[in-house]
Order: C-alpha cells, then structure tokens, then sequence
DNA sequence: ATTTGGTCTGACCATTTGGTCAACACTGTT
DNA sequence: AACAGTGTTGACCAAATGGTCAGACCAAAT
C-alpha cells in the first residue's frame, strides 16, 4: 500500500512546519495549509499529532541508515572512508534539521529513544572498524569513541546552533553558509589528523 | 535595586523550567508552583511570559562572557589556555543547556539574536589569539576559523545531544555522563593536537 | 487607630487549538 | 437507479492556558 498524492504532499508538509517549528509550535491548520486541503481531511489521513509526527520521525531516523555501511564494504583506504562518512554526514545534516531531533527527542524521550533504537543492531560499526584498524598498526592507538564523539560533534554542531556560531564568527547567515561549505573539506583533515600515527 | 527573596525563587524557578521544556512547552503555572507562588503573583513580578523568558536568556548569554577573556591575559602557554577553555566550556554547558538556547534563538531569532549580539564587541578573542600565535609560528599554518568551529563542536554537542550519542556508544544515560566526564580530557588533547605544528 | 503602599491571590476571561461529526461529493458496482 | 465505499469539509466542541482584576493581607508611617 503506497502512500497517496494526498499522503505525499501531507508528509511534505508535515516536515516542513515540524522541523521549522518543532512539535509543540507546529499547527495542524498550517499543515493543512500547506498540504492544500482541510484541517479535518488532515485528520483523516493520520488520527491525531502525534501519529503524525511519529511518522515523520520513523522517516528521519530511517534516511541515517545507509550512511552506516561506509565503514562495513571493504574497498576503501580508511582516509577516504572517513573522507566519505563526514561529507556524507554533512550533507545530510544540511538537508534535514538535527536541532529538531535533538530537540524532540528530549521532549518526549520515553517515546522516541526506542523508536530510534531499533535501528540499531550490534556494535557501531565506525568503532568496531577502528579497533580493525589499530590491530594492524595503521591508526593512532586512542580511544575510538572518543573519535567517535568528536567525528559526530563536528560534523553536526555547525548545522544544529548555526546561529550562536555565526555570532562567534561575527558573520551573518549568508557568510556563514558559505564558510561551512568549505569547512567540511578542512573538517574531515582534522579528523584524519586525529587519527593518523 | 537588589532581586527579593520571591523574585529569586522565580528566576531560579524559571530557569528549570524554561530549560526542561523550552519556552512554548513550559506554563506559567508549573513555574509558580515551583517557586512556591501563585500565578497571578508571578505575573505580579514579571508582567508576561515573554518578560520572564527575556530576563532568564540575557543571564545566560552573560555567563559564557567571563571564559572569553581566557584568550586576553599573557600568562599561560597556548596549550594550558586551550585546555582551561575547553574545560571551562564544558563545564558551563553541563551545568546549563546549551540545547535550549539553540532552541530558542532557532524560535524567536528577531528578538534573541541581538540580545545575544549585545555580548560581543571587536573580533573574537580566539580568532586574534591564534593569529598571533601563527605570526611567530608557534602552531600550526591553518585556518583558526576552521578550528573555533571544531573546539566548539568538540564541547558543546556532546552535552547538546546526549541522546543520539549515548545511543550510537551504545551506552545507558549513566554510562554516557561517566564517559563524558573522561572525555573533557582527552577533547582537549584533540585540539592541541589539531594546533599543533 | 487609620492610612498608605507594596505584596499576594482566587476567580474569572478571551483566545487558541487538537480533535469530532454530520453532511456532501465522487466513483464504481449491482 | 440505488447502493456502498472512500475522500473531503465547514461548523462545532472541550480543554488548556496566558493574562487580568478586585480585593485581602500586612508592615511601616501618620
């Protein structure tokens, strides 16, 4: 059963006003609004907010998925893996906000940690590769999720406060995209660096 | 004019609340009874919402100023500063959420963002640091705009967005807070370790 | 004792908002 | 034509919530 014309651009919608004004700012009526039709058909198609915003959730956490298996295929060398895993995260965290995640998953952690856990199988494959790496000798001999923390925090930092950054950088928002688009380069060198022997 | 005893109760009762549920989940009502008042009395004290929440975001933004001058004084080697700073960020950020505040300014940028500007006067402080630092070639030739944007990273997602990471560690709550401890040390290593030559 | 000025509150109001429902329209089937 | 199933909607409701207000309380000043 796939979704609708009407599913679709409701979906569309729903992203859109949740991610730009979270779940308790968002309005069922801007949703409606947006997606082209009635308040009351909106509740139709999915019964209550919450469902609906479960949705959009479930289809965030799903779109991280692919981006693991950078660190499982065995082609690369582990300088263009890492290369690979930051300009991905990146791109990702450009085309979909962080900062509504996080900021959902602490209203209501009760509800969302499990559905984004069930992503999850096994250990993480970024540290389970590392360690890899160190038995041969070919990475620093350091904490891998210390790594970890680092990789993540500055690939997703600069997307989720952009405002507070841009302030310390004395920029404005159009000075400030412009610069994080050449950061990913120069970001994943100091993460290799953090690396190398 | 020095705050009363009531009007303590009420910021540091606001602050809580604001904090845990962010300004449109948080109601003036729980923030009475948690300063041990009635509604209409904290109305008495601060005329509406916005007032409260205006007054609790300007003490916060004053809080992060005093670490800055970390970078002004002469005494200290770079790698001692970079250290005290990073610890001292991660101090700040556990104690208060660094998620509301990112929060809010993405909410209410036309009102938040200048009162955040108000802070900061001339170039910032690290940026000038490590440009002196480079002319007499002390660390390493690269963009000191590239590395404020990792040290922040570094220090503030971790405390920003607990959740995700503890879950990508694999790692209970208290499992993360121990871990997280530890990793202040080895954060700062990181960063000299990006400065150096 | 009375007044005055500040502090505090229960009761109340206006608005917003998620959600419901009866009625209507449209399409395909008998 | 009659019927059934699916979508769609305007009108409406109940609850939640920020904010108001008349009046109570109380200590200090007169």
């Amino acid at each position: 059963m796939e979704p609708t014309d009407t599913e679709k651009s409701i979906l569309k919608a729903a992203t859109l006003v949740f991610e730009r004004d979270g779940f308790l700012g968002a309005r069922m009526q801007v949703i409606a609004d947006e997606a082209g039709i009635s308040k009351a058909s909106l509740h139709y198609y999915f019964r209550t907010k919450e469902k609906l915003f479960d949705r959009i959730f479930d289809d965030y956490t799903a779109s991280i998925v692919p981006l693991l298996s950078t660190w499982e295929d065995g082609t690369d060398d582990w300088q263009a893996k890492v290369r690979h895993f930051v300009k991905g995260l990146m791109k990702l965290f450009s085309e979909s906000s962080l900062l509504f995640m996080a900021q959902e998953l602490h209203r209501d952690p009760e509800n969302l940690e499990p559905r984004m856990a069930k992503r999850r199988q096994g250990p993480n494959p970024f540290i389970t590769y590392y360690e890899g790496l160190r038995a041969k000798g070919l990475v620093r001999d350091t904490d891998p999720r210390t790594l970890l923390v680092a990789m993540q925090s500055i690939c997703a930092y600069p997307s989720m406060n952009p405002k507070m950054l841009a302030g310390s950088l004395r920029m404005n928002s159009k000075e400030y995209n412009a610069f994080i688009t050449s950061y990913a380069d120069d970001a994943a060198d100091l993460l290799v660096r953090m690396m190398q022997k």
